[in-house]
RNA sequence: CCAGUCGGCCGGACGGCUGCUGGCCCCGCCGCCCGCAAGGGUAAAGCUGGGCUGGAGGAAAGUCCGGGCUCCAAGGAAGCACGGUGGCGGCUAACGGCCGCCGGGGGCAACCCCAGGGAAAGUGCCACAGAAAGCAAACCGCUCUCAGCGCGCAAGCGUCGCGAGCAAGGGUGAAAGGGUGCGGUAAGAGCGCACCGCGCGCCUGGCAACAGGCGUGGCAAGGUAAACCCCACCGGGAGCAAGACCAAAUAGGGGUGGCCAGGCAUGAUCGGUUCGCCGCUCGAUGCCAGGUUGGUUUCCUGACCCGCCACCCGGGUUGGUUGCACGAGGCGUUGCGCGAGCGGCGUCCCAGAUGAAUGGCCGUCGCGGAGGCAACUCCAGACAGAACCCGGCUUACAGGCCGACUGGUAAA
């Protein structure tokens, strides 16, 4: 199954209103689809890498082996209706592959569990 | 072999697992058509599974020139302004590109470099230094006449001053008004002569830039045009987020019409006719129906605003299609040309994304460096990512390959 990307600037900005937490390839952030017939959607995931990373090669580079590794991970560690953010950081380009997705796994978890303990949000999407 | 010059080329290879994207195809489901049925057919879009095949660069870069293409403007033009180009000839769709040649400069040479039109059209500028930087001028000087003084028997010599002549030497400068030499002179000077340079005229060669020769002038004409300027040639503007099309839903805009006065029957006119009738138009008679919609204004007719309905037009947003992959195309071969190139023949179809695919991980080998006799081990692997397309230029680049030529050295 193709991944399910983000396309949209307000989609980015969206997410970037939900959990987060930085490992030391990238930084993770989440958030729930904001309709709850979406609630079982699959998940869908949006990169950014900025250009104090690279050039435009280092760049795609970085991009490609954060996707592949995503891919690997998304089905055991995504949730359902969930949007996720990967914001690269350097060591995304040098770091072994191993160890770039052991940083991913932990910031899923991270992420999925930091959720209650931060401020107040409703439980699901709404639009108050 | 060493040193060097020029031109061309490559930019790791193979394999495994697993993905993305374009194209083509197959099986099946759904749909539609045929059929009583079994089944068959079809296929725009979609879904599931599968197969084959294509998928980053020499610079994809900088966005500096030139074109194609599209829209806009306009008179298919010309001019002005502005910008660009600048030896000559050629190539090209075009160019500020390329090729050949000429001129100047550099190198022993191969070869390299040049913004290389006009300074007797005009204007400006030429710092500092220097007497003087454009019109010729004279600081130190050189020469001569005369007068004074000193020395000397005298011829004369020295010195100072006035006047006249000169520009060789010194000095300043990036540059001081042709250069070198000889003659000449009081000293000098193109004043005269020779050679070189320069200007003008003619002749010869060349398409031309230009070159060579002859004659002549007697030096008159400094530099700067990436200073203004003059001359010749070129250029309309904006760009694929150009432009064209489709589909939705919401809100809103513009226009037209309506929110009533007519309808039916009989009759007549004209046309058609399958002679049954049908259509058009007209007024007469009869029957049926009716007096409008919120606001403002007005005595009323009416006017204006708003509302509702129908149709049409245009714009915005979002999504999709197209533009958009057959082209000044690649490869091979051949003819012409010194060459840039041009032509013929054969053959191939070769990326098309749009939060943006062309990948991720691993292995083996090869290349380069270091260590080691070796097996081997450890490092390193550049510059850099298509976005409408093409021709150039410029800039970046680890490492490597090929060819031609030059100067040495050695051997034959």
């Amino acid at each position: 199954m193709p991944l399910e990307t983000l396309k949209k600037r307000a989609e980015f900005l969206r997410v970037r209103g939900g959990a987060r937490w930085s490992s030391p390839s990238a930084t993770l952030e989440t958030r729930m689809r904001q309709h709850p017939d979406q609630a079982l959607a699959v998940p869908r995931f949006g990169f950014t890498v900025t250009k104090k990373l690279g050039g435009a090669v280092d760049r795609n580079r970085i991009r490609r082996r954060l996707k592949a590794a995503v891919m690997e991970l998304a089905a055991e560690h995504a949730r359902l209706g969930h949007d996720y953010v990967l914001i690269a950081k350097p060591l995304a380009l040098s770091r072994p592959y191993d160890e770039l997705k052991k940083d991913l796994e932990v910031a899923f978890h991270r992420v999925h569990h930091a959720r209650p303990a931060k401020r107040p949000r409703p439980p699901t999407g709404t639009t108050r």
